[in-house]
DNA sequence: GGTCGAAACGAATGCCATTCGTTAAACGGC
DNA sequence: GCCGTTTAACGAATGGCATTCGTTTCGACC
């Protein structure tokens, strides 16, 4: 087989079948790629350099998506409830990209853009540009924090050693999380180790959302806890001046 | 050669230099743990049950070295500072093991005996069983966040791309962070995609410190924010009772 | 219509994790 | 102190992965 007449490769192709597999398996290998596109491992190079340039791609990609349309004139707590959100939405997608993104340069304009809204929205609102900036590099903290906060496993607190505890354990109960069965682990682990994952029992996970639930209210609690804090910290600024 | 006089190996040697080897090259491949103890790699098979299993005693040991010893009648904020800054210390000696930490259960005594004093401290200074569960979530996802923006590379906002804001770039330059020079990136990358950061050139890294001062005031400028938050909502609370 | 580049293939390389069978030393009961 | 059993090393072999190179054939352009 030579050169078909139809070409059935691009990168963009490339890249998009990539995705789909990190979402579906958690993996990514060059020959499953070219398996799935019905084609053989050595051709992928005619189109992309390696599998370091794939992993590039999607990254650029996922910050394109994580780019937030942000109106400039809307109240500050609104955007920063808009873009955490929008952040973190997207990173519990594909979390194990999350080292990736986080400790990669901003070059998107996109995703600068949005900083950019950010920046300005804060500023007009009366923050300090110092500020400013602690907020915005905040928000990133909050944002990848609890989006690996969300891909935890389900029991987090398992009853075994809630047992030795007694504050903490009463603490966890009331917030309703506490799961006595230890259901099979979250999907996470990244290219790196998935069969880190095997001992895990197969149990049914009736109850798998009760816990991304908890990771919300946490998520909630703290972005809620953070903008009061920036309110009161804004008033006592404006008081002051 | 046979069975030496002295054993050569142990999960503990084993798992001592593999953590060595990933502070220092962030990858860890069996082959190379086996050079450094000057042994075949299929004698490391007779102490553990393979590389998953390295990386669990891995997981198990950071788990025991972030475990803190907290007063348990401290005043709460500074038992959030000591247990915020212990854990972000040394989650950021081994990044690319956070996605690992942070996605398993807290089994270990050590580490759930912290959670116990920290909800203890808390419960006694007045805060509601869901409130504690709340805080105690944040701290988490504060401490993994921070961790992986104290790892981030140098120029998180490279000058060109500061180039087309105008806001966002005067914040940044009046925060002292703007860096011209586009240095190599971080070490970071795991076991997963070390040959992603190939192409990053290898200047000199004069002021390699300076990023790390801006994670540093991010993170305490988080903590300290939220503390101040839940003071307020300590004060809140009582006055309404 | 001939030439040249592009896009597929197949084979081959080198690394990795892992398994199995082998060997010889250490250990322990008598 | 002897002897069987266990143990901890080794070497060879397997199968998977990422990658490279040479080859083939098709398409496009002159």
């Amino acid at each position: 087989m030579a050169r078909p007449s139809k070409t059935k490769l691009s990168p963009e192709i490339i890249v998009a079948a990539a995705l789909e597999m990190t979402a579906e398996t958690g993996e990514f290998t060059v020959p499953e790629l070219a398996r799935r596109l019905n084609v053989r491992p050595s051709s992928l190079y005619n189109h992309v350099s390696g599998r370091a340039e794939i992993i590039e791609l999607i990254r650029r990609q996922m910050h394109e998506a994580m780019a937030v349309r942000v109106d400039v004139n809307a109240d500050w707590p609104s955007v920063i409830r808009l873009v955490a959100s929008a952040h973190r939405a997207s990173l519990a997608e594909f979390p194990w990209l999350i080292p990736l993104l986080a400790t990669s340069p901003a070059t998107l304009d996109t995703s600068i853009t949005t900083l950019e809204n950010v920046a300005t929205v804060l500023s007009k609102a009366g923050f300090g540009e110092h500020d400013v900036m602690m907020i915005i590099a905040m928000i990133d903290i909050i944002v990848i924090g609890a989006s690996l906060d969300l891909v935890s496993p389900q029991d987090l607190y398992p009853a075994e050693v809630l047992a030795e505890t007694t504050t903490f354990a009463r603490v966890v109960r009331s917030a309703g999380i506490a799961r006595m069965t230890r259901s099979k682990s979250s999907g996470l682990s990244g290219p790196a180790d998935s069969s880190l994952l095997s001992g895990a029992s197969e149990t049914v996970d009736e109850a798998a959302g009760s816990d991304t639930s908890r990771a919300d209210a946490a998520f909630a609690f703290t972005v809620d806890l953070v903008i009061d804090a920036l309110r009161a910290r804004l008033d006592r600024a404006r008081r002051a001046r």
